[in-house]
DNA sequence: AACTATTTATAAGA
DNA sequence: TTCTTATAAATAGTT
């Protein structure tokens, strides 16, 4: 969030702002019974001030708390969010709660490139020619250890009514296969389908 | 809009809606470069105040304006850094940075959840017991997809040197393939190779 | 203190 | 300035 830029624009923004603050304002009063006092100058200096019950009375009630002077007065509020030492606590805690933040936003980042870095995430949906031998291999060993997994539960209960479908595609892919596959194999056996398979 | 009458509900409300004005006040001055004073007595009459450079500033300046008196606070316009006004300045601009922090680490924390639900990421980690039809449908549109692509990109130049090695591993599963593999299948054909392709 | 459904504020454009 | 509307933020009620 920075100070717009266009003169026009931020004169439109402080007034709706400015209305809107005054409005919560009262609000605050009304609902809580709360007292009020806000003083605004606009960019272009000029004065604008909300008060409930009165600019005044607020003003009064808080400078004369005791009969100091307005600086010592402001000093003596303790635990008035806007004294020094309110703020210089909210600062510090403002301060780790950025630190948390953004040790946070760099472990996700870390995680995110680990991720990456396994490589086999969504690979078939990367070109094939970005693929490097080593990539290759470790899509061998991931279908390898899919086969397996695969093979090993077909037979379990929970598949027997749905298996055919999921193996079904893979026949009609045979039958469909372009003829181009065999030659591309090197492989004379016309029934080796490693080719095929995909 | 009336009072609220539960004490504890009116004490919860003032803390949220105070917090809420004072967040609105500094935006003001942010986005405007508005000065901004404000003071509030709680329901139970104690003090708060938000000020911007500084409570002090505001209200010197409206009471100078409005003649009357009790300006003599104009020693705390220096800027040494311990002042309420430094102070003020570094807390908002501390603020800023946390919000920014915090919606990277949302966009992020957003992103990894929508992968996640991209649900065949790491499919072939999980095991075969907790995939549901339609996530088998899911794989099978998959491998659908990823048959079609390696068929496409087999005989392209990168790979005159690889691609035995990738699919032919699928040659060696075929010889030691289990026999339960065509009963499973429910098909008769020896050469069918629907349930050996992993 | 956190969550979320709802209300409210606001930016942008007319 | 006011009106409109989509989006963003605040907050009331609840846990």
């Amino acid at each position: 969030m920075v100070k717009i830029k266009k003169e026009s624009h931020r004169q439109v923004t402080f007034s709706k702002r400015r209305a809107g603050l005054f409005k919560k304002a009262s609000e605050l009063c009304t609902l809580c019974g709360a007292e009020v006092g806000i003083i605004v100058f606009s960019p272009a200096k000029k004065p604008f001030s909300f008060g409930h019950p009165s600019v005044e009375s607020v003003l009064d009630r808080y400078l004369s708390r005791n009969n100091l002077s307005l600086a010592q007065s402001q000093q003596l509020q303790g635990n008035n969010p806007g004294s020094s030492c309110e703020l210089n606590i909210r600062l510090t805690q403002t301060l780790s709660e950025l630190e948390e933040e953004k040790k946070k936003g760099q472990a996700m980042e870390e995680m995110r490139k680990a991720n990456e870095s396994r490589s086999l995430i969504n690979w078939w949906e990367r070109p094939v020619e970005e693929m490097n031998l080593t990539q290759l291999q470790e899509m061998k060993s991931a279908l390898e250890e899919l086969r397996k997994t695969v093979v090993s539960e077909a037979n379990t209960a929970p598949f027997t009514d749905v298996k055919e479908d999921v193996f079904g595609f893979l026949d009609n892919k045979v039958t469909t296969a372009p003829s181009y596959m065999n030659m591309s194999s090197g492989l004379s056996n016309p029934y080796n389908y490693g080719n095929g398979c995909f």
